[in-house]
DNA sequence: CTTGCACATGAGAATCATTATCATGTAGCA
DNA sequence: TGCTACATGATAATGATTCTCATGTGCAAG
């Protein structure tokens, strides 16, 4: 359960930070504000103070529990890290994220570093486009 | 000259905006943030409002002159949109900034968003890791 | 089962980058 | 030259995130 992957990274099993590891596997949005986390807390009657919120999805990123992406012109949202790692692509228009794995691009920016002389530690990688879904009004337009 | 780039934009050509763009082009650094522009300026005597120097700087964005980045940690820098589209690779030690431009991967980001039932619009990537330059920290360890 | 203490919490203040306001100045065209 | 829409600058406001600090608590040692 929850208790146990807290005291598998080393943190203090508690109330709140069990109530957001809990809202975040539960929750229909994969990607998540603090703010929204915080929010839907609350309206399940689970009050926690928002620096609470901050900091537990501090200490989680650090862990490994969880991993934060910020996209362009919103706020930092952050999600679950279960399963392989992807990248995203967001719709401009409804804000749909749609998530990707691609070899091919994985390779070659390792390459890229090693011809810089840069031994690579991290990415970001997001695509911003209009999707075709039901719900975008791009569709409409 | 500079007053040519204001005029084709459409943009009306004014000192500050003039100041703006030719720091842009003269500075040492070619990825500023608005604070640096802004204190560059005052320091050589052209003093602007910091204010001005965000909106010209959005203005210079929207009508396609320069480009912003936002890397993790950091705040956004600009540079001037000149010759051809490219990425960059930051050391997360000394804050160093590489640009690349690599098609395997530019040609796999418009397939990957078809794929999706994306019309690919504009995409963020930004690689992290530690380089091996002089001035690099992680160096002399 | 107690106890102690390092660490966690929450309310609110503080910070920091960025944006909005508004009175005043000016580019560019008639 | 004069008009008018737009630009500027000082400053206030905003919004996300972090800090402060008084108080509460997980949990390991006894
Ligand atoms: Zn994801
Ligand atoms: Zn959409
Ligand atoms: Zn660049
Ligand atoms: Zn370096």
């Amino acid at each position: 359960m929850e208790s146990e992957e807290l005291r598998n990274v080393g943190l203090k099993v508690t109330s709140p930070r069990l109530k957001i590891l809990s809202l975040l596997e539960n929750a229909k949005a994969k990607h998540m504000t603090a703010e929204t986390i915080y929010r839907q807390l609350g309206e399940s009657g689970e009050v926690i103070g928002l620096a609470t919120v901050y900091r537990a999805l501090a200490q989680f990123e650090a862990a490994g529990l969880i991993t934060r992406h910020q996209f362009e012109g919103g706020q930092t949202v952050f999600e679950l890290e279960r399963g392989p790692h992807h990248d995203h692509i967001v719709c401009v228009r409804c804000g749909r994220v749609e998530e990707f794995y691609d070899k091919v691009i994985e390779d070659r920016q390792r390459e890229i570093a090693e011809n810089l002389g840069f031994t690579l530690s991290d990415h970001a990688l997001t695509l911003y486009g209009e999707c075709s879904g039901g719900t975008c009004p791009a569709k409409n337009g």
